[in-house]
DNA sequence: CTTTGTGCAAAGGCTTTGCATGCTT
DNA sequence: AAGCATGCAAAGCCTTTGCACAAAG
């Protein structure tokens, strides 16, 4: 080795990944990665679609993106508020409202709790129609 | 016309299908068209995967099924104890709780409430570590 | 200079579909 | 006899992977 280096690295700045968190950044709700990718093309970009399902799984792996999985099971992206939330998600126009439910937490420690579980990830996004849409 | 049915048809009674609805009652947990199928094979049956997959699809759009999208997105089906509730699955075991959590109704309806949402599914399940898995 | 990221195309895995045949009604 | 169900194989879709080249550190 010629140089020993201690710090973690962390992944390279680089035009692609500025592009791509660029692009997520701009989503006003989820999208899957060949979404994101069709939107980068329109505008321009030539990023290649391998590179975006790379690259969205990493900033997802580092907590800088949430992903979901829609009701036809593609993974979906989105840049979140920080703290813990969930989304609830109208299933006709895919408006999304982030909701913030302590009670939620709550009874999730205590399912852990009364059976013996631990660790439990709660991905819970809540399908519904909005009013607008009720509406109609 | 040669004559004038009302009634509304239904699924025919076919050997396929019965055979499938007892590998699905036999379930423990929730299982994947495919791992049904494989445990129908290894137990001399040769129905046809896309006939599991159908099959599967019409019992759950019958509602004599509960589908639900596990963690690598694949959907799994399993016959459920009647009234609502939810599951608490172990990932590494696989081993799963029913549980009803009456709380967590009342939020949903809360929720809608407040956002202005209507018929909100909560297709919710907890994916966790059990006691004995976490024990390892 | 070394290592990681990117592109392209091919491969993979799960699921759906087309079509001819068989079975239910 | 008429029509849905089944099987098989092919097609589809989303996603991942292999490999050579480019770029970052």
């Amino acid at each position: 080795m010629t140089s020993t280096d201690l710090t973690p690295a962390g992944p390279r700045q680089t035009r692609q990944r500025a592009e791509i968190r660029r692009a997520v950044e701009e989503l006003a709700s989820f999208a899957t990665a060949q979404e994101i990718h069709d939107r980068m093309r329109h505008n321009g970009s030539g990023v290649g679609l391998a590179t975006v399902y790379r690259t969205l799984q990493s900033m997802a792996g580092g907590g800088q993106l949430d992903s979901i999985r829609n009701p036809d099971g593609q993974v979906a992206y989105r840049t979140c508020s920080p703290g813990h939330h969930h989304h609830l998600i109208c299933r006709t126009c895919a408006r999304t409202v982030e909701v913030t439910v302590p009670q939620l937490e709550q009874l999730v420690r205590g399912l852990a709790a009364d059976h013996g579980f631990s660790r439990i990830d709660h991905e819970v996004e809540f399908f519904g129609t909005c009013a607008d849409c009720a509406a109609r």
